[in-house]
DNA sequence: CAGTGTCAAGGTGGA
DNA sequence: TCCACCTTGACACTG
């Protein structure tokens, strides 16, 4: 088991995920704005390490618009070394890696243009873990996707782009349980059809749920997450109280958090703690695992 | 310099 | 058919 938070290291002092307006695009500002981000990258990975954090999420801002036409910097040539560095960082220290494209990444869209633009994406997160060197344990997790009004044929058409997906792509993708429309038991007919794991989110199975209890979902997750993708990926939120369905807690409950653990005891997981306070609440999961043999210590 | 409108990208659901 | 809403952070403009 490891924890990490994603994205973002709100003490650090840096972001890894700079970006800037499109109307502000030039050459000089992508190659500056990527080499600030690779650095600070280095910088949160240094001090996840310190902290027992071995599990993080790269900012998909890591190389603004990667994917836009306005791009045509070959950023996977000028930074390869860069990116090999930090890689080899991960590697040695048996950190473990994953990136999330936002909402615009959709494979089962009617949209030939979406569906067009969304490989394009999907290819730029793939660029970047190939150049960290990193394996198929390292993911990109995204959502179903829409349903279009025919959540069978939405289905099907995720099913069928996905078998022709490059397989440089599909070796990384995996869905996860969304809060709205796809909900546990779909990933898994999903699953079932192609063979793509699934990443379990506990408030989305929450909030949009298909009546698995805990240990049956782990279950499940264990048989799906084995050999070369290691253990499964789980990413933990909890509620912020008295919010909105779906809004994410400031700080973890530290209750919650044992009891979670304590729900799940034998079953090995990786936890991505979606929890605003980022590496504060990271740090604290880490002292309430540090007595669960899971733990990895480094 | 603080405050705030807006940002590449989509989809759903209510009017 | 149109519009608010989803969620998040931070860029960058306004005064």
């Amino acid at each position: 088991m490891r924890i990490g938070y994603p994205c973002i290291n709100r003490s650090i002092g840096c972001s890894a995920g700079r970006t800037f307006r499109l109307a502000n695009y030039s050459f000089q500002r992508l190659i500056d704005t990527i080499d600030l981000n690779l650095g600070c990258l280095d910088e949160i990975l240094h001090d996840n390490l310190a902290n027992g954090f071995l599990f993080h999420r790269i900012s998909s801002d890591i190389v603004p618009f990667a994917s836009h036409p306005v791009c045509t910097v070959d950023w996977q040539s000028r930074f390869a070394d860069a990116f090999a560095g930090l890689g080899e960082f991960v590697r040695t220290h048996k950190m473990r890696i994953s990136m999330h494209p936002d909402q615009f990444t959709l494979i089962n869209s009617p949209n030939r243009d979406v569906f067009e633009r969304s490989l394009r994406e999907l290819a730029y997160h793939s660029d970047v873990l190939d150049l960290m060197g990193l394996g198929a344990d390292a993911r990109i997790q995204i959502h179903v996707g829409g349903i279009y009004g025919d959540k069978p044929a939405a289905i099907d058409r995720f099913v069928r782009r996905y078998k022709g997906l490059d397989e440089r792509i599909s070796r990384r993708l995996t869905i996860e349980n969304d809060d709205r429309l796809y909900t546990f038991a779909d990933c898994v007919r999903i699953h079932e059809r192609v063979g793509i794991p699934i990443i379990f989110d506990n408030l989305h199975h929450g909030i949009n749920c298909s009546g698995e209890p805990l240990l049956e979902v782990f279950a499940k997750l264990s048989q799906i997450w084995t050999g070369r993708i290691g253990i499964p990926m789980t990413d933990y939120s909890e509620p912020l109280p008295g919010g909105r369905s779906g809004r994410h807690a400031e700080q973890i409950d530290t209750g919650a958090f044992h009891r979670y653990l304590s729900d799940t005891a034998g079953y090995d997981f990786d936890i991505m703690l979606e929890i605003k306070d980022k590496e504060k609440s990271a740090a604290a999961a880490v002292q309430i695992a540090a007595e669960d043999p899971r733990l990895v210590i480094m």
